[in-house]
DNA sequence: CAAACCGGTTTCTAATAAAAACCAGTTTTT
DNA sequence: AAAAACTGGTTTTTATTAGAAACCGGTTTG
């Protein structure tokens, strides 16, 4: 394959990259700590959205889902792992570069 | 839903959001006219590959595929459309706003 | 007491990305 | 001149998955 400096799209994180859970982690990444209502009505996705795209957030280990009871009812917070954050920042960063590059980049060869 | 300044990553251009039609789409944009085998060449993607998203591209009218013959071979150009530029401006400066607003949110990269 | 509500979770369906298999024709090998 | 390998793609197959809807065990309300 070519140097082509937007290659590097082919290798982001996937899982930051779909747009639900990118918001999601934005929304981690600036707040300590956040719960179901929060999302709910911060985002405008469905519960189920919500439910199933943290659930994926945490089987990669970049939130955690605490579960408690308040008084009888159930409450959920989500906060975000270091490891998180860390892949958080490098899908910013790679995604930054790309648009720059994007942006800079001359005609390559053509046919 | 909350006045959260990521919100619009939520209705991002999803035909421009997938990695492999971001890359074909901004060698496009630089380029004026490239072929079969550049792509293959350049983006390091699978002939099928090459084959299904281009046709998506053009599906959505982002692109404009070419077939003709060069003596009894055939071959396959494309072109970005209009549709397609104005398409794929919108998205990275859709994308480059979102992440300008994620970092003022916290901090910004290489600090 | 039943009906609506709350905070979620599980299930279902359709879309789709990626690779592999395929294909029609062409060139090379033997 | 057959057979084999290569070209430039296309179609098929498989697995994942995003999203909505249905569900669910409490709990408040009428």
């Amino acid at each position: 394959m070519g140097n082509n400096p937007i290659i590097p799209i082919l290798t982001i994180d996937r899982i930051i990259h779909e747009p639900a859970r990118m918001l999601i982690m934005s929304i981690l990444y600036a707040a300590s700590e956040v719960d179901f209502l929060f999302l709910l009505n911060e985002t405008d996705l469905t519960k189920g959205n919500i439910a199933t795209h943290t659930r994926k957030l945490e089987e990669e280990g970049y939130i955690k889902i605490k579960k408690e009871f308040i008084g009888k009812k159930t409450h959920s917070t989500y906060v975000m792992t270091t490891a998180g954050k860390k892949c958080f920042k490098a899908y910013c960063e790679s995604m930054y570069d790309i648009l720059i590059n994007i942006y800079d980049y001359k005609q390559p060869p053509n046919v």
